[in-house]
DNA sequence: ACGAGAACCTGTTTGC
DNA sequence: TGCAAACAGGTTCTCG
């Protein structure tokens, strides 16, 4: 599900929430996710206050006081939706951890494909942890710059579609963005990423910019799984100009092409073979 | 060392 | 209708 605008999403409403609160319990509801749980994950994190909530790439990173930060990853599937105080719906089978604010709302992590992952870090640490310690700035990190970027396509005899969705390349885009911000730049998903620099690379850079900042405003895309921390749909799906859009004209003015679909590394990818060279 | 493909797990959609 | 195959927004491991 979720790519660098869906956490970002996710993120932003969970601020509001939790960043202040004390999480006053951890109802921790299977032993793992993706990975195990820390030894004693749920006694760690109960009692301690949320100072902030930030985000590298697609991990959201919960501050806590006492030098701790929470990793969460939401994989494929994962939702973080917030019940207010006095809803009482019995837990889901695949709500697998639910933390209870000192004001008696909950947050509720629910992941039905189990890809996402909680761990926990020493603050100050956490960008050197073995899950964020390779990961490339994401486009929206001032240090995201073409000359950057370049220099980590450079070399690379993978076509830059598979390239933008490696994360020591560029943090945070998933196979959504990487298709759509390739046809938004005129790039060809097959072009070999050691063949994207100069100008070519000076049109992705916007590109991505402009996609990730477009579908945070509509607070992503929801697909299948994405939903807001209110339980809302995103709605940047219906701005997509190719993804999932086969056999349909291609969206670029005075492009008479159709947007088709090719498999690369089993990923679908979506794009006009015309307009995108 | 690099890149392609499979694997992880569950649910939904598509095709015969 | 029913069942099997294909597919889904991610990451990581193995193999060549």
């Amino acid at each position: 599900m979720p790519e660098l605008p869906e956490v970002e999403t996710v993120r932003r409403g969970l601020e509001p929430a939790l960043v202040g609160r004390r999480i006053a319990a951890v109802d921790q509801r299977r032993p793992d996710l993706r990975i195990p749980f820390p030894a004693g994950f749920s006694t760690l994190v109960a009692g301690r206050r949320v100072e902030r909530i930030g985000r590298r790439a697609k991990y959201l990173l919960f501050g806590l006081d006492g030098g701790l930060v929470l990793i969460c990853h939401l994989g494929m599937s994962g939702r973080m939706t917030i019940r207010p105080r006095g809803d009482n719906r019995p837990p889901d089978p695949h709500d697998h951890v639910v933390f209870t604010t000192d004001e008696g709302l909950r947050v509720v992590f629910n992941d039905r494909r189990r890809f996402g992952l909680m761990t926990l870090a020493r603050a100050g640490e956490e960008s050197s942890h073995p899950l964020l310690a390779a990961l490339a700035p994401d486009p929206l990190d001032p240090a995201f710059t073409a000359g950057r970027l370049s220099g980590r396509l450079a070399g690379k005899a993978t076509p830059v579609k598979a390239a933008l969705l490696d994360q020591k390349v560029v943090g945070g885009v998933g196979n959504i963005y990487a298709c759509e911000a390739l046809h938004r730049a005129g790039l060809s998903p097959r072009r070999l990423a050691r063949n994207v620099a100069g100008r070519r690379c000076g049109r992705l850079v916007p590109a991505l910019v402009d996609v990730l900042t477009e579908a945070i405003a509509a607070g992503g895309s929801s697909l299948r799984d994405h939903r807001r921390t209110s339980g809302e749909l995103g709605y940047f799906q219906h701005s997509f100009r190719v993804y999932g859009r086969e056999g349909e004209p291609c969206p670029t003015p005075g492009c008479s092409g159709a947007v088709r679909r090719i498999a690369q590394s089993n990923r679908s990818t979506f794009f006009c073979g015309r307009c995108q060279r």
